[in-house]
DNA sequence: TTCCATTTTTGATCTGAATCAAGACCGCTA
DNA sequence: TAGCGGTCTTGATTCAGATCAAAAATGGAA
């Protein structure tokens, strides 16, 4: 594996403080691809072989159900899924599919595993991703049983907003059906729900939103730390 | 603390496997107390000073945004919350109530994470423990996404029928306003929603429900271990 | 046993969002 | 530049579930 790949999975917080000799066990397995967009990584209900890492582009993470499916989240640059089901040795609750043209690093479970249970200060790193990705869950349930359509659009938009440091102009960079499954609604109506936030603060040009007035958007939205941190 | 309360919390998976002095280091300071039944026990947004672990009864996990609120889990004997927030000294993500009286016993967070810091045996369950509720919580959104909420009674009918050996008559252990707003809908719904079922092998008697018929309910249930598990 | 407060059920009505359809728009390829 | 496939928007309609109201049922206390 590259140099720069090496580099790269150190700077994930999962294994920047593990020994060298757990490190290399874990790379030593370890490759990385290059997928185009539309490729499916992981089926739900197989067997978690790997640990995955997005190195570039972005992955969704979906599920389906009786042929109805709902995008579950997106994972970016430097973030790993499924880590439970590779801890757990069980299988993915989620499939993942590419959304743009991808590289991804796939460490074997079975590595992961081996060094997890000699490696206490890894043992701490997964129990602050596994916290971590336990509260966004509980966040994402909160968000779907306590708010209307309209309002987790304007806490997406806002969240969006701040993250940008305030920008006016944010481009979304994945298609609007995509974010609108992630939403709990569908694409007809993430349209109306745009067109609907007007009067709130938001303009659309195609894939730019245009945060115009933020506290307006803010006094409409009502986010909170603990649905929107 | 009485060594019955001891003993409960060693048969606890969370602390069966550490060390005789870190269990010591654990119980020291932690005490047993008994609520009564609508006893608020932590309010979402507070420091996370405690850990939680249910000793007897059952508690509500919910929470709250602009007046509108909703179940989140029901925490019954021998199960713990929130460990996320414990773990990462982050303020809680929900609430608690007592359902009926409780017997909770409570563990200071401090303590939790100095056990957490040196005890590996410790660590490697809070990892199991962490992964568990994380695959719930992922298990639980499916359910939110994907299914109406018909489906979602039936399949909670299906998975409480299942859960006690395949015994005709259940009877429900919370009121049905509470599995209501735990299945993300109101009680008039529920109520319309066990009507509902009657064509599908269940019948209802006050808080008793009866699966006459369980292969017509997993007929139209179409229970998945991915979601259901 | 009666009374009271709360929960549950039932009926009527409303509404947010889904579904279906069709046209407009967009990006890519030849 | 034109054509094609896919996405997005808009309009019309339907519907699952919420809301509101009222009656019935339930459990606990006096």
């Amino acid at each position: 594996m590259p140099q720069k790949h090496l580099v790269e999975i150190r700077d994930n917080p999962l294994f920047a403080s593990i020994g060298a000799e757990s490190f290399a066990a874990l790379t030593r397995g370890a490759y990385v691809q290059n997928f185009p967009p539309h490729t499916e990584l992981i089926t739900e209900g197989e067997a978690a072989d790997f640990l995955h890492i997005v190195s570039t582009g972005c992955v969704e993470l979906f599920s389906i159900w009786q042929g109805r499916e709902t995008s579950m989240s997106f994972q970016t640059e430097n973030s790993t899924f499924i880590l439970a089901a590779t801890i757990k040795d069980l299988p993915y609750l989620m499939s993942a599919r590419t959304i743009t043209k991808s590289r991804v690093i796939m460490i074997p479970s079975q590595d992961i595993r081996g060094v997890f249970e000699r490696d206490s200060m890894f043992a701490k790193s997964i129990v602050s991703e596994l916290a971590t990705c336990y509260r966004n869950a509980i966040k994402t349930a909160k968000n779907i049983k306590l708010r209307t359509s309209l309002e987790r659009l304007a806490n997406y938009i806002l969240k969006l907003h701040l993250a940008q440091g305030g920008r006016i102009e944010l481009e979304l960079a994945v298609e609007k059906r995509r974010i609108a499954s992630f939403l709990g609604m569908t694409p007809e109506n993430l349209s109306r729900s745009f067109a609907g936030l007007k009067s709130h603060g938001v303009e659309m040009d195609g894939q730019v939103i245009k945060v115009v007035d933020a506290a307006k958007l803010e006094e409409f939205a009502h986010p909170n730390a603990l649905i929107d941190g």
